[in-house]
DNA sequence: GTGGTCTAGACCACC
DNA sequence: GTGGTCTAGACCACG
């Protein structure tokens, strides 16, 4: 099984980071549905090259947010979740991010109006880049 | 000389760092102006509760940036900037928390709307809090 | 691994700075190579007979400059670096050096010839000392 | 009396040291002739914006090297030395500089020919900025 | 008084 | 094992 992660090797942020992020991204969103058996911890290491201790800090996370399970000798599986239980976690993440954008924007004197326009303009450039 | 700078000690971001982003935000937004002569690095220190050093990271760190000036024995000012520099470098910081705003959202499928929703929304609360 | 950096006790120029200097041209003359992985800051400090911390600001420095790259718990490695540039790195410092040394010759109102003389003469005893 | 005495507050150089080799260039190239009195710690300092125990430091410095001679009451005045003496002193830090030049060349793996090039190359920037 | 260097040691996060 | 943060304290150089 084949999962849409991307390593970002420049970024300074932790690779066990990234990956738990993109991959709490897969399921909340529902494009990795309820249920499914994720590749086991050694192959996703090697799916995306980094040490196996890597990949079973993600699995541990995920499962102490209750999103992933994993049942002895079987595997990893993604957890059963209330229906606005996921759509919440969905959007909350975005929310965080959105609020530090304005927060940022707030310590250099941003006005409302200069706030929309960089968010267009955000919203324009990831088009683009898409 | 005092300096409107806020440390959550809850934060799991690095001391010098809450500290640097917050006075380079005075400085690029002009809160701060050219030319103007900072506390000490010990006086800030005690001002911020914190140690010495963590200061001194800070100002070195804004002086490789280009921001600040230091001279021994007379202390760390504010450096002169050309004009444009300085609106870029204001801007620079939130339009790229914008994008991984944009980015976070567009990983769980939001779409634009969705996107506009948040964006409202965090303005609003934004406002509230103030 | 080892690195042909030597220390000179004597010298007024601070150790990290020396360090830096050393291991700088190490790198831009490709003597180090693109991707190495550089002694941990603990071995090189022990190497060195230094401070860990000491080490730590030199490679810190560097990455700065763009010069390294370090991952937390993997190691610093040498950075990846577009080919002109590194070349202009490494004469940069050379020209900056050789600009000096005329600054200080026309101060003494040397003339043309003198210079000339006088920088035959290091090479000289460069050639000599080697 | 006036001196020729530039001080760049740009660079990291110790202002101490700007005056002090300037001062020190003048009197071994003969631009001051043994023998002058020279401007007061006082007027010096204002001459060049600078604190008067900036200049007394240079002062006191170029004094123990036998370069400057301070009567009680009278001020300080460039000192007699013996010609050949003068004469090595003028030269002694282009010499030193240029060495310096070329030790970081070999640092990098100039060749001579490499390093006769930027000597010529500083020598003619050097020439244009005059 | 200012900043700069070097040291030590503790504790944490990452792989 | 790796680097990163924060702390302390001593000593020096500059103005």
């Amino acid at each position: 099984m084949w999962l849409p992660i991307q390593i970002n090797e420049q970024s300074a942020e932790p690779l066990y980071y990234q990956i738990e992020v993109q991959l709490r991204a897969l399921i909340v969103s529902g494009q990795v549905a309820e249920g499914t058996l994720l590749p086991s911890i050694r192959e996703l290491a090697q799916m995306l090259k980094c040490s196996v201790i890597t990949v079973r800090r993600v699995y541990q996370d995920l499962e102490t947010e209750g999103l992933l399970r994993t049942r002895q000798g079987t595997g990893t599986y993604v957890a059963k979740a209330a229906e606005g239980d996921r759509d919440r976690l969905r959007l909350s993440s975005v929310a965080e991010a959105m609020e530090a954008a304005i927060t940022a924007g707030r310590r250099v004197q941003c006005t409302d109006e200069e706030l929309r326009a960089l968010f267009e303009e955000a919203l324009a450039k990831d088009k683009e880049g898409r």
